[in-house]
DNA sequence: CCACGGATATTGACGGTGTCAATATTGGAT
DNA sequence: ATCCAATATTGACACCGTCAATATCCGTGG
């Protein structure tokens, strides 16, 4: 027993999960470079290669935090669909936009690992999260393909290569957002009702 | 003198230029994680604070880079502008949107700092990176302005908004790219004809 | 009930990194 | 020819990621 009036015990008990929450608290708080392992195994009080047991280094911490980010998005996106579901046309598209671009700024520190990360160039098809994020983009496919089935969207869209362009599209206005390009949080609205003309048009049937 | 037989001089001559050759063809050929100032002073037969003199810190190199980024991104893209004015259309914008990408493509070791780099969330307005890179985005917008007043393109749009939006895209999809999240890269002329589609779409006077 | 094995945590060590301070060398203006 | 500002150097320090060897703990089968 190495302290017996220190009330932390040898084992953690739910490591893992401190590890990821605290590691993502780091990085909304303090930034990336604020991150190092060494200084989240002392804000745990644990040992430096504690984290170790739980995640093979560095990057595979960071890529499961991203995975992270990846199912979070996907429930936040999936809540939005139900929200405004009975919305229809444009303004279905509006809430989809807004609700991607809420997503990142609310979530910066999963949003921006959750692309970039060096997970994506992996020769290993069989990555989690690439798996994971690459079965959501299909759901979108699918998701879009159905409704054209039932004549709600334009049938001559050809809709894997449009929700490329429109994934794009959310993904780069997020990115020059949280990147500090645009600056002027207060015309998100605009930009996003601009965006949404865009994309809708793409769809309409009519 | 520290040994006469080596024929490198106290004083390098260009030791900046040299600095910032050598850190972009390390970014480009072993990625941006195999960048350290010890091995690239190594690299140029220096010290490893003799970038110092040269640059703040590493940060400061990086924003160098990306700054030089931006110098070359904006002569990629008017030599580009000049090779198809005389499309007009829908074509000239399928040639800006294809060039677009194609410099995020060959230039990827800028590309990655333009964006991203901690300059821009500066506050002090005057940083060197920010004022290069609007300077470039007003351009744009300028430009299409002009166009419209030429009855060029649809006099209702927001020329301002839609710059931000199209540049947002562009951007997206470059990323996306670039951080492998789109793969086939073989339909990357279909791509750039959806993206153009849309585009278009929103120029187009009548 | 206990012993034991696998999961989990620890300390020690190594090489690498950014950057500051103090010092040395140089080339060009006076 | 001399002095100064620009440029380069060595030394030092505090971090960092990660491996190897070791310690501790908990659950399970005997």
């Amino acid at each position: 027993m190495p302290n017996s009036l220190q009330q932390t015990k040898y084992h953690h008990g739910d490591l893992k999960r401190a590890i990821l929450d605290e590691t993502a608290r780091i990085l909304r708080e303090e930034g990336e470079s604020a991150l190092s392992l060494r200084r989240l195994a002392a804000n745990l009080n644990v040992s430096r290669t504690a984290p170790y047991n739980h995640f093979k280094n560095k990057e595979a911490l960071l890529s499961a935090i991203a995975e992270e980010g990846f199912l979070r998005y996907e429930a936040a996106m999936k809540a939005a669909q139900k929200r405004c579901r009975k919305l229809g046309g444009r303004d279905q598209t509006y809430a989809v936009v807004r609700a991607y671009i809420d997503f990142a700024r609310k979530n910066r520190e999963y949003y921006d690992l959750m692309y970039g990360s060096k997970s994506w160039h992996c020769a290993d098809p069989q990555e989690s999260l690439a798996v994971t994020a690459r079965g959501i983009l299909r759901a979108d496919v699918e998701r879009l393909k159905r409704r054209q089935t039932l004549g709600k969207i334009n049938p001559n869209l050809d809709v894997s290569r449009y929700v490329q362009v429109y994934w794009g599209t959310l993904h780069g206005i997020s990115r020059l957002l949280l990147d500090g390009v645009y600056t002027d949080s207060a015309s998100i609205k605009k930009l996003c009702d601009t965006t949404a003309d865009m994309l809708w048009q793409q769809l309409d049937p009519g």
